[in-house]
Formats: structure tokens, C-alpha cells, sequence
DNA sequence: ATTAAGTCGAACAACGATGTTCGACTTAAT
DNA sequence: ATTAAGTCGAACATCGTTGTTCGACTTAAT
């Protein structure tokens, strides 16, 4: 789980690390970057990106899973389970709506290029923290059990990515985000009377 | 308001409009069509495309223009103001919901060739609509007033925005959507207790 | 200090996309 | 039936991107 087989040298390991940092920042916001971009962002030339990311198809698939695997422990971390649901939602949203929104940029940015399936399959770990929340809730009645529990997982990340575009276009402050998506989704939420 | 100064021929008419159709199909969905392929879908010849749009950013534009200007009048027409604010935001979702994906589809794959911006500015007018409705319950305390009107209007984009996506992933029937999507959004503006 | 690993710029080939031009052809309008 | 408007394919130049190769250079590891 720590490193594999091929021991890198330690400034290969750097520009790899510099190289994934800048495709995702550049991913996630503004048009699409070409390996050029990417490679000047990184402050590398553009054949040590390609020592490294045999395609971009390859660089952009090493990206998501970066970023999917950091979201997951980030999430995992949180130990949501041993928390009532509504705070646990509250958690979950505060620490992963900014990262989210980037992941959901990169997916974007790379439908171009991936098999669309295979892109579900990646960042479906996510979805599954909330998906558990979510299914702890209604059980415990706090949440709506009348709409498909797919939906409403749906319906949390959309209103989670529509705050984080408010903040990209300036009309929310990145701090106030998490006081505006709380309390519109657990109202999204409610248990009907 | 009708037809501008220079008379076109009818079969010229009648291909602009093709062009314009398929090109709205294609951006709808899919990867980033280029002008080949739009001219191939429209049966239509390369050139004659470009005798008409003179560029891929004007046909981009003209695209967005027809949507909007498609939008707008439908949803005039529906004459929200009779009705009262939860029946006029059931009707809007109902009937805007499936052109406002493809909306969405094509102003993101027109992000990375126009400015942002302009682009805003093209399809508020659509969102004054919802603006509208929702302004109207808050003052009837029938929607809730504790949060930003924006953010209000964002979100409910958002969820109808999220449904175009689960049909298209096939994870919800088109017929349902509306059923699904309108409680959904209710609850979501319902007045806090 | 030696060596292998890694970096870099320049230059290359291949490709696809955008626009443009030409000339022959077809079609709508009067 | 004449004419102007419109269409079409083919071919062209141009551009940016991807991915590769080469050789010289720098750097980390032992």
C-alpha cells in the first residue's frame, strides 16, 4: 500500500507528485489544458511529462484516481457512522464539497476521452459515504423515505456542485457555502408530514 | 421581428435550420461534435455550412441563441403569474426540464471557445423565470426566506439539472422525472418551522 | 567518483480540425 | 427559360496537438 516495486529517484517522484498537482488544478477549472499546458504549469518539459503519462488518456485517468482515493480518505476519515445521520451529512458536506467540485470539473473535462462507464465506476466510492448516510437516516426516520434513495444522492450532489459553482462565479463567499447547503439539503430531505 | 432584410432562398432557409437542429442535438450530447460532423448530420455539405455559420464560434452562438430564445417563449406562454407560486413552479419544471438539459450540455461544451460571461448573460433570462415564481411565494410565505434568492434559483436549476442526468443514465424513466423532481424542489423551498 | 536515472530542448512525423477557394452542378424564383 | 442563389466535393493551406526520438546535460544514489 506504500510504494510499489520501481524504486524512482526522489526528483522523479517530486515531478510526478508536481505534474498530478497542476493537471488537477488546471483540469479543474478553465478550458481544457493541452499536455503542453500542463507540463509548463508543473514546471517540467513536456518529455518528462511523457516519461512519466505514456498518453493523456493515462495522465488524466492517474489524476481521477488521485483525487478519488483522496476524497475517499478524507471521508473515511470522518468516521461518519458514529454520528447521528443529519450530522453526519453536515460533515460529509463540509469536508468534501470544494474537492468535490474539482472531481466533478476533472469528469468533466475527461468525458471527452474515457469510457463513460468506467468513470461512473471511479468515483462511485464517493458517492458511497453518502449513499450510507443517507440509507442510516431514512431508517431512522429522519429522512424522507418516499423517492428512490438514488435520487437523493443525486439531488445532495447537485446542490453541493451548484454551491460550489455560486462560489466559483462569486456570488457566495467560500465560507459561507457550508451554512447555505446544510440547511438547503436536509430541507431537501425532510421527512414528509 | 419576423424575417430580416436579405430574402433567402427557401431550400437555404430550410438547411439553417437543419444545421441549427443537428447541432443542438449533437452539443446536447456527446462528445465535442466538430463541424464535420455537424454538417454530416444535418445533410449538409461541409461548405454550405460554412457559407452560413462563419465560424464555429457563430454557430456556437446561434445555437445558444435559438435554445434561449425557444425557452423563453415556451415558458412565457405558460402565463405563470395566474397561478399560484407551487403550481406555476411545478408547470415551469415540467416544461422546461428537458430543453434546460440540453442547455446545460451546450453551454459546457461551448466553455472552453466563449466567454463566460456573455454566455451568463445569454441564458438568464430563462432563469428570471424561476426568479420570478420564487420571489413571488416568498412574499406569500409559501417558500422559505432564509436563504439568498440566487442560491434558491441556483439550487432548484441544480436538482432540474440532475435529473436530466439520472435519465440519461437511464437510472430514472423521462415520464417520472417531473414526479420525481417537483417534491423534491418543494421541500427543498418549504418555510422553515 | 562513478554510475545509472532522470531531465531537457529541439526537432520530427502524423493527425485532425478549421477555414478557404475553385469549378461544376442543382435548384428555386420571376 | 432564364437567371441568380445555393449546393457540393475535392483540394488546399494553416494550425495546434499528440506522441516520439535524439543527444547533451544534470542530478541523485552507492
Amino acid at each position: 500500500m506504500t510504494t510499489a516495486r520501481p524504486r524512482r529517484r526522489a526528483d522523479a517522484e517530486r515531478n510526478i507528485a508536481a505534474i498530478l498537482s497542476a493537471a488537477r488544478e488546471l483540469f479543474g477549472k478553465g478550458p481544457l489544458p493541452s499536455m503542453n499546458d500542463i507540463a509548463r504549469a508543473a514546471g517540467v518539459g513536456r518529455v518528462t511529462l511523457y516519461a512519466h503519462f505514456a498518453s493523456r488518456e493515462a495522465l488524466l485517468e492517474a489524476v481521477i484516481d488521485s483525487a478519488i482515493a483522496e476524497t475517499d480518505a478524507a471521508l473515511t476519515a470522518l468516521d461518519l457512522d458514529r454520528l447521528d445521520p443529519e450530522e453526519a451529512l453536515r460533515r460529509l458536506i463540509e469536508t468534501s464539497w470544494s474537492i468535490l467540485n474539482t472531481l466533478r470539473r476533472t469528469r468533466e473535462a475527461a468525458l471527452a476521452d474515457l469510457d463513460p462507464e468506467q468513470l461512473r465506476r471511479k468515483h462511485d466510492p464517493a458517492f458511497r459515504h453518502v449513499e450510507r448516510v443517507l440509507d442510516r437516516g431514512r431508517q431512522a426516520g429522519v429522512f424522507r423515505g418516499d423517492l428512490p434513495l438514488d435520487w437523493l444522492v443525486a439531488s445532495c450532489y447537485a446542490v453541493v456542485h451548484a454551491a460550489a459553482d455560486e462560489v466559483n462565479a462569486g456570488r457566495i463567499r467560500a465560507g459561507d457555502a457550508p451554512g447555505v447547503v446544510a440547511p438547503t439539503v436536509l430541507a431537501m430531505l425532510a421527512p414528509t408530514r
